[in-house]
DNA sequence: TTTATTAATAGTAATCATTATTATTATTGT
DNA sequence: ACAATAATAATAATGATTACTATTAATAAA
């Protein structure tokens, strides 16, 4: 991988933020920095990034979402707020839960948790 | 909800498989009886059935898949054959378990097992 | 430090799953 | 039978993503 002044901002972008934005959010920030971005640079560089592990993706709603918190952990999606936010849920401990309930080796699991925030518990209905 | 032959074909033809199928699936399906079945009749009609609780869908690798099988359980993808398999999963227990480890208010979630199933591990690499 | 190589880019077209539109057909209550 | 309208086939449109291509730019080598 060469060094390149998008790929930089792609990266930048998505660490200076924990709203595990969508590339289409990647690519709005990033033209404030460099007008011209190309839409399929923002997906070319994003899908790059995961492949050699320094960023994370997953799905939500028909749209990929993506990380730089590398630690393991899961997401929580809020119904009234639509925030993902962080959840940590012992993996190791799940996979071996539900191992024990059956005969094919589970080896991973993509989750998300969904429910109310803590935030709008505090707040209903806005 | 009138009757209809081509929702008769759809309900039958997803009750008739436990592959979890996609609407393109089901389109090709349904098509070998009613071969001038348009695919917005399968995607409005599977879309309905859920609607009305007669099917469930899940979103698996940025694709619907569907399941009449009503049942509180969750899936497991084989990484080896793509097969979808069902797996029994202790919801509540599950539920109540993280949301003693979060303020968040969890009330459900989305979950897909990975690993080998075990057909698969008997008969490796085909 | 020019030069050559080729990764990365902008711009655009294409793809894939899905949803919307619309004129026509078929079901069902009266 | 017939009127009301749900459902349909065919097709266009959408939204997220990927592919293509001519040009630009980063780095290695002379």
């Amino acid at each position: 991988m060469r060094q390149s002044r998008q790929r930089d901002a792609i990266l930048h972008t998505v660490k200076s933020t924990n709203s595990h934005p969508s590339a289409d959010w990647v690519y709005d920030s990033v033209r404030k920095e460099i007008p011209n971005v190309s839409l399929g640079t923002v997906y070319r560089n994003l899908g790059q990034l995961v492949d050699n592990n320094i960023l994370k993706a997953f799905n939500y709603n028909g749209m990929v979402h993506y990380d730089a918190f590398l630690s393991d952990h899961q997401h929580f999606y809020c119904h009234e707020c639509s925030g993902i936010f962080d959840i940590n849920v012992d993996e190791k401990d799940f996979i071996s839960r539900i191992n024990d309930t059956t005969t094919h080796l589970i080896t991973g699991f993509q989750l998300i948790l969904t429910g109310l925030c803590n935030n709008c518990m505090k707040t209903p209905n806005n």
